[in-house]
DNA sequence: CGGCTGTTTGAATAGACTCAAAAACTGTGG
DNA sequence: CCACAGTTTTTGAGTCTATTCAAACAGCCG
């Protein structure tokens, strides 16, 4: 799909700087939820950064409560093809739809090491009870999940390659600062590989390579080994096409205003 | 990516047409929660085929409750492509996440003449304080959504055109024939362009043509003006690669066993 | 210093796209 | 029942983006 240049949209990204000053955490309303869910968690768990805290199509009737660390949700192909669902931050609600008789339909891998909270799904009925607010709070979640999830289908649907790592460096990049708001703003640390970010896209990891090359030289951003460093933010909102719309989602899930 | 052959999945369908036995409605525990919102409506609304429920963009403060008729949700971006991100069908509701201020970010047009149930937004509150349950059940409406597009997502990041196509019209046949088990199974109505294919799968209404032409040689499927006929559906589930997982998650929403 | 994981490079290929025009179908109204 | 206008589908040729496969390179850790 020839595209004329990359798009035209100014200074979204400072729309985005501005929201941050609001500070709030990823995810920014679970938190509420994790406040009730404490009474009723049955433990903590640490994973290492590599393993799955949710195993792919095991039986599991618990629902995980990211406290610390970074994970993914993916799914895998029979021929060994991943694609990266969605990546989750402090704060995030994992195994919420693990329906379908109780199978995992995806698997969630850690990042970076991370701990959970674990929370039986039999508790959600009790929980839900005794605090009548928390449905309408879980179902907001998933459907800032599921807003995501569409945002996501667009960019792998409809974007070119460097439209969508564009995309994605600058979703990652917005979200992890609006949990620690006080951290540089042109450099962070992101704990993937290419190869991430191309099971993420769509893309081989080979090609993901490419485009970031070419991000580099253009001096618009600079990722190599899990540093991320974006040295021309309109720019590269420019490439990615955000709408403003978007990164008030990726900020935090209910909009007071 | 060359893929050997499309997979080797039996019977999928089957086991789909064997679930479809116990009958229920697409999104079958949406109609408990309609049946709760029947006194907190506001209205019925009738819209035209091809006209839309939800504008994009649009400031929209109602959640719709689709009785009647096909719809899609979709997104446009700014050089006119557009990616259809789901497919919803009578029970479905509409319009639950539009927060980022009350603005869509997606629209939602009708497939065929559509009836809606209209619900203020506000309403969500005093209903889930009378309808303790409805809260859940929200959230796992928002649940099932996530797992589809989830599942789109890696139909659109991973798969090959003909798996794509194969596997949404595996997807929409089993989600309508959930809602009307009586008819005849090899043959259904599916009010869909191939452009509307195109667009949900993240190719080309060229291409989606080329790819159904072949799917007619080879008699698997037929798809011609608005009419589905599958005529060899094993191999029509193969090519698609379905998980049984995702076929219950199709068929209905809250697993009992 | 290996060994491992991750990145970079190159050349050849292929799957899907573009553009454009023709054909087939649908519904409508005379 | 036919003609017409408007969609939708079909076809062809040429192009291009992203892939594959393979090998070399770089950084990290014990």
């Amino acid at each position: 799909m020839a595209r004329s240049g990359y798009g035209s949209k100014k200074k979204v990204l400072h729309h985005g700087a501005s929201q941050l000053a609001s500070g709030g955490l990823d995810d920014a309303s679970s938190f509420e939820v994790l406040g009730a869910i404490a009474n009723y968690k049955t433990g903590d768990k640490e994973v290492r950064a590599g393993q799955d805290i949710v195993r792919l199509g095991e039986r599991c009737d618990v629902i995980y409560a990211l406290v610390a660390g970074w994970a993914f949700l993916y799914s895998l192909l029979q021929d060994g093809q991943r694609q990266i669902l969605q990546f989750a931050l402090p704060g995030a609600l994992l195994g919420l739809d693990l329906l379908g008789g109780g199978h995992a339909t995806y698997g969630v891998e850690a990042l970076t090491d991370v701990t959970v909270s674990i929370l039986p799904q039999k508790a959600l009925e009790p929980l839900s009870r005794n605090h009548p607010q928390i449905g309408l709070l879980l179902a907001g979640l998933a459907s800032r999940d599921r807003l995501l999830s569409y945002d996501h289908l667009t960019s792998i649907g409809r974007r070119s390659a460097h439209e969508r790592v564009a995309h994605l460096l600058l979703e990652l990049f917005v979200r992890s600062h609006a949990q620690w708001p006080g951290h540089l703003i042109e450099e962070m640390h992101l704990p993937l590989t290419q190869e991430h970010i191309g099971d993420a896209t769509g893309l081989t990891g080979v090609h993901v390579n490419r485009v970031l090359q070419d991000f580099r030289r253009e001096k618009i951003v600079e990722f190599r080994y899990r540093r991320l460093r974006i040295r021309d933010p309109d720019r590269l909102a420019d490439i990615a096409n955000i709408e403003p719309q978007m990164v008030r989602a990726w900020i935090r899930h209910r909009q007071p205003d």
